[in-house]
DNA sequence: GTCTATAGGCAGATAGAC
DNA sequence: GTCTATCTGCCTATAGAC
């Protein structure tokens, strides 16, 4: 029946962007190619063709699951965290958890090779950041009112510290392999913040 | 004569690097091609390898020159600049010239594609981290024997959190074409330190 | 040193059988 | 949906003339 067919073609589409999301977080988006993905899921070039006609698309399908994913996790995190000093612990453990995958950041690879990026991918990784600062600048507000944080500077500065600050943090402690450095300068990022 | 012949291309063997390092800080490693290098020289691929045998050669070429001239301009601010809190300064703005430029750090870009470097590259990359890291532990030593600088934890930690932080600056604010996302961030990286 | 010519491989992509 | 077969183009790299 057509839910059968549906599901089935959803499990593949899925199956591939899994393989590939894992493969352009390691290599980044111009490190890898549809014989790599084919070939972890013994399949063909030809069949990833027909689930996502280029290599563009697949990229932008990646960004925008990605971001769905991470926005599930903010508000999870909403959900069972209420201070403000919790909720940003919880957010850089979620980038902890990216570094424990020996992965880096989607958006923050695609960053790197923003200029070589067509432009729907472009966007999407905007917008990835513009959510993580939006929900970061909402954290910050409330935890400045009702006194849990300290900071200097707008909510949104100190927002945009915070997302970029952790994605170098992942940046430089991946090459060497070092979860420790990560979390050293995630707890120091945070603490500038909440002292 | 020899002078001569050495001169000329020890010249082109820079102008190659000049043009190389410039596209591969805009596009990455991977982002790049002899075709593209060579064009923009006016020269075919064939001249580019007499100079460079391979990719991988001029590769860790770029990033010997570059660690090489930052170290320079590390020694420069010595020299120039006496407080710790002047030297800080002066090391944020070596990235914002970079930034000026719409460049990325060399360094951070290939961190980003690490996975798919050669293996000289990848010594040459951690190298380059390992001596930002050595001066700014120096310097945060030296400001927190003679009070200059306050700041919890090692000078270590700290010395990687500041590079890190700069090096996510620059990725996260490149997409955006917008100096002042980093000028915000490294000016509230520093002034954690410097309170 | 720089060129032309070319090798050999892999990239992204398509046609068409099943 | 997945396959085989194939196209076109670009990649790194080399040979050899000038």
């Amino acid at each position: 029946m057509a839910a059968t067919r549906l599901r089935k073609q959803t499990d593949t589409a899925q199956r591939i962007l899994d393989v590939s999301e894992r493969l352009v977080q390691r290599r980044g988006f111009n490190g890898i190619s549809y014989a790599n993905v084919a070939a972890e899921l013994s399949m063909t070039k030809a069949s990833l063709h027909y689930h996502f006609p280029g290599k563009a698309e697949l990229g932008e399908a990646l960004i925008v699951r990605y971001a769905a994913r991470f926005a599930d996790a903010l508000q999870e995190i909403d959900r069972r965290v209420a201070d403000a000093r919790g909720k940003l612990n919880a957010y850089a453990g979620l980038y902890a958890d990216v570094l424990r995958g020996k992965r880096m950041c989607l958006c923050g690879i695609l960053a790197a090779e923003y200029e070589t990026l067509p432009t729907p991918m472009r966007k999407a990784t905007i917008r990835f950041f513009d959510d993580n600062v939006t929900w970061l600048t909402r954290v910050l507000a409330r935890g400045h009112s009702d006194k849990t944080l300290t900071f200097d500077g707008s909510p949104s500065d100190a927002a945009q510290a915070i997302l970029s600050g952790l994605e170098g943090a992942m940046l430089v402690s991946r090459p060497y392999g070092d979860l420790e450095r990560f979390q050293s300068a995630a707890a120091r990022l945070l603490a500038s913040l909440t002292s």
